[in-house]
DNA sequence: TGACATTATCCGTTATAGCGTATATATAAG
DNA sequence: CTTATATATACGCTATAACGGATAATGTCA
């Protein structure tokens, strides 16, 4: 698992899914990020782009990381390796 | 290679290492980046904490990518594995 | 359908990223 | 030391993330 972010959109998706693999609301994302419920909504739908800190937070919250990996061209697939 | 992003400190330094290593000037990467030099080097220094679209930006700059990841404790040794 | 839970949206306000434009410190080379 | 180059800081301003506090719009299920 290893999902690469280059939108804001990108990320909210992530989120998203990360959130419903593990049966949260945003609300409770949210308390853990130390952020609003609206913030949580706002950023699943990439209708914001968000600040480093408070994306680091909302991603602590589902157990996720950020990373900086060598970049690869878009369309690639780990299956051909 | 694979850095993983806690901190706006930790994404400075990844920064500043990546385009070290590219032999660029914080104006080239700023240039590439669309942003001004002034702001590379405040992130660069962990003094700000930058917008996604920006650091993303940046790191596009350098070739590098944004990832999410599973989460791991710190100080996790992969050559443990 | 009705009650409840979850998510999306709104408004005014506050905090801060990023800008333009300089200038002040390094750091390095001759 | 002097010059050239690179990085760090400064100041006022604009753009926007995030807030509090709701409420509206969906979704869910008995």
């Amino acid at each position: 698992m290893q999902k690469v972010i280059r939108s804001n959109k990108d990320l909210g998706a992530a989120i998203r899914l990360a959130r419903k693999a593990s049966n949260l609301r945003q609300v409770d994302v949210a308390q853990k990020a130390s952020v609003r419920q609206a913030l949580v909504s706002d950023i699943e739908n990439g209708a914001t782009t968000a600040k480093l800190d408070t994306v680091i937070r909302i991603l602590a919250a589902l157990d996720l990381d950020l990373s900086v990996i060598p970049r690869r061209k878009a369309g690639f697939d780990p299956k051909e390796y």
